[in-house]
DNA sequence: TTGACAATCTAGCGACGCTAGAATATATTG
DNA sequence: CAATATATTCTAGCGTCGCTAGATTGTCAA
């Protein structure tokens, strides 16, 4: 019976395409632009079509969130190269956390900003959500005693930085001497 | 011609109202549950006179942000108690600036995730957001070079356990600690 | 061929931010 | 005081949103 398997193919197939239109229009126009509406006129389907794939709009948001969050996991792997020294490590990974933040501005809003029903920090966490973390772990596991309590404080910083040069309230152009900072923080932690 | 003057003084008073209106229900049912509708139920006014008050409905949420950035400065300076250490210090300003954002989530939310239209880092930037970054340089002051950069450095670590923990991302059991190495973090600076 | 079931669409509900233009109150002038 | 000009405020509604009930269409099994 290969008709029932195309046919979830198709399903499947669509719900890429959904996944995908809403990436595009959020990362051109934000995500105030991507509406149901727009979406199902995208895919050309009626608006109650997404409903069948998704039980909201947040839904929607939260499903190129975790594909935010496999990229994100990706490119801070990238950026451990074993030739390095430990400190290297952490700036290369803080540097590497904000190209991802700053280059996808709304793909960084979805994991971190805006309701997507996602959760964390929990059994059910998925894999993506996890491999982030523990990317920033294996460069400040060499610091620390308390390697996740020192990883979620690494994390927040960049985080912050993220979004307060985001938002205009610290000066962009002084991106580089933080990160230097972040990176002194984070070496001074073991002496 | 005291009769402009009271009107002058009722207008001001109106829109005194509609801001604590607008905190109030945000803090209580959230910033969605903040329309303009319900604003102009709460004052006894049609809708269209909030628009002679503010020009937009982000307008509205700028006012209460300037607000809280003036009772975030407050909080800040109170922690700094003379007779405190160094080290101290900063812990005692971390403390007290996640535990403002906690205790006013809504609040915080406004000042630093919604679209406000307030204007950063420039030279119309208002008293209010600069005080609560000089409550903080104060006490970074004693570790830092360029106090500056450390400054924002250390405001975009509090910023970022602040949304993170907010947002289910690490553990709220760990916040104290977080702080502890946040501290140990700012006073390995200087050495 | 018919009837059951699934997939999809049309149409619309209630709520949103915001605004044009009417109506009302207040001040200014003849 | 009456008439006019000017603020002030309101009624009504536009276009948009997320979401859904119920009609319609397509697809199978009996």
């Amino acid at each position: 019976m290969g008709i029932s398997e195309r046919k979830a193919r198709e399903r499947e197939e669509r719900e890429r395409r959904i996944v995908l239109a809403a990436r595009t229009i959020a990362e051109r126009e934000g995500w105030a632009s991507v509406t149901i509406r727009r979406l199902a006129e995208e895919i050309e389907f009626s608006q109650p079509v997404l409903y069948s794939h998704f039980q909201n709009r947040d839904a929607i948001v939260g499903a190129v969130a975790l594909e935010g969050f496999g990229e994100l996991a990706a490119m801070l792997r990238a950026a451990i190269q074993p030739s390095s020294t430990p400190k290297e490590l952490v700036e290369g990974v803080a540097t590497a956390y904000l190209d991802f933040a700053f280059a996808r501005p709304a793909m960084y809003e979805a994991m971190f900003v805006l309701p997507t029903g996602l959760r964390f920090a929990r059994s059910d966490t998925p894999t993506q959500l996890r491999e982030g973390f523990g990317a920033m772990a294996t460069v400040i596991a060499p610091f620390s005693q308390d390697v996740d309590t020192a990883t979620e404080t690494f994390w927040a910083a960049l985080h912050g930085l993220a979004q307060l040069e985001r938002h205009g309230r610290i000066r962009p152009a002084f991106r580089a001497h933080r990160i230097t900072l972040i990176m002194q923080m984070v070496s001074g932690l073991s002496r």
